[in-house]
DNA sequence: GTGGTCTAGACCACT
DNA sequence: GTGGTCTAGACCACA
């Protein structure tokens, strides 16, 4: 699994270990089912503290894309992940919101943040059609 | 302006002040030229720290949506707001990438996505249209 | 007999496997005398381990619910049951205390509480007229 | 507050900590708006780690008891508990269902079930009305 | 001063 | 060997 980890960034590790595995899954390089590293194992890979990486397993698991066996260790959720219902889609736009005021802000047309969007969803998902 | 502050938001309140005027440009309810409010009205007004609006002006400052005179006070930059270059379209994908590979997840296609995202440019545009 | 384990639960497996047992005398579909599995084919079943099941079994020893033979294997208790002395009354309001209390937050009624405990009771009393 | 924490008990420590704020709610000695003690001041006091509390303190605001703000501290959730839905129900009845099994081996008639459940009850709710 | 994050290291329960 | 819990101590962001 290809997590980059940038220990100066600003963004907590646990949440770019959070958005990777996430983006794995959307990737299709992380399937369901599939084992994660165990936490002792993925914090000597990354050099970093097993305790970053449990919050980071914990939180997936509370939003339901990861189950933490006894024995196991942590696995992909198998059956099905959370919907994208109203909720979500709220706090999808609500999230969105400062994004695309921004970009308005610096006279981004529609198309152009389409391009961008499209972008970034197409690199996703062609990555799982041919990934593996 | 309308300022919503959640102070039990995660966000940080100096973030969610510069989000909210961001908004307020995209939207056109504010204008190039036009005066913001004294650190100490506004900070009076929403029942939050002096240095939290001060924070929020500075970063207005230094990304270019705001200057920032001694007499005048803060206005909102009268002439060209910073442009959409090729390092904002890539820090904008980069943002993106997390919440559309959460939506990816949870299995929305790619048109329910251009809607959502459709939905909020459209409510900040159309808001320009008749606000002012 | 019907012991549905959850590998996912928090609740470890030789809890599970204790607490199962204990309802299943509590619902009169294991008797007085009545022979368990043993913990090499009830292991198999269930797809767990043997420690595990072993464990369990000597939970309930100590706690008065079986006796465990070396040629006839675990059996239930044929005489009698530990007794609900005050020591037990003790416990089982301690453990009580929390759930009641996250109830009352809730804002259930004496009334509601008292109809869930009763359903349960009730479920459980009803299957053993039937069972056997 | 009364909060008694026992260092030997197998139940971990936060959640001693959660159960104990929880019954604190429920017999009305903390009231909604009302400020926790801070993590530091109340881990210095009971004798234990930092963390340990703010595990406690997570865990309560997860399960919209408490609300943590960024300089104010954790108060107890100033507007609604979460409800006591079915699915809040089911979980009840799910964990009273072990403890209502070993007492039914033991012998206990439905009344004595009953008293034990209304003494706990009764407990919580009359330190309510002349608490303070 | 408050909580948020991270580190380092230890012991235990479970399987 | 896995995760669960706890400790001790540090630095930072926020207000």
């Amino acid at each position: 699994m290809l997590l980059d980890i940038d220990l100066q960034s600003e963004t907590p590790i646990y949440t770019q270990l959070v958005n990777g595995i996430i983006e794995g899954i959307a990737r299709g390089q992380l399937l369901p089912g599939e084992a994660l590293p165990s936490v002792r194992s993925l914090a000597a890979d990354l050099g970093i503290n097993l305790h970053t990486v449990n919050k980071a397993y914990h939180l997936l698991k509370q939003d339901g894309y990861v189950q933490i066996n006894r024995k196991q260790g942590v696995v992909i959720e198998p059956d099905a992940f959370p919907p994208a219902d109203a909720a979500f889609k709220e706090r999808l736009a609500k999230q969105l919101r400062p994004l695309l005021a921004e970009a308005i802000c610096r006279g981004m047309s529609k198309e152009e943040l389409d391009a961008v969007c499209s972008a970034v969803y197409e690199d996703m998902r062609s990555n799982e059609l041919g990934g593996g």
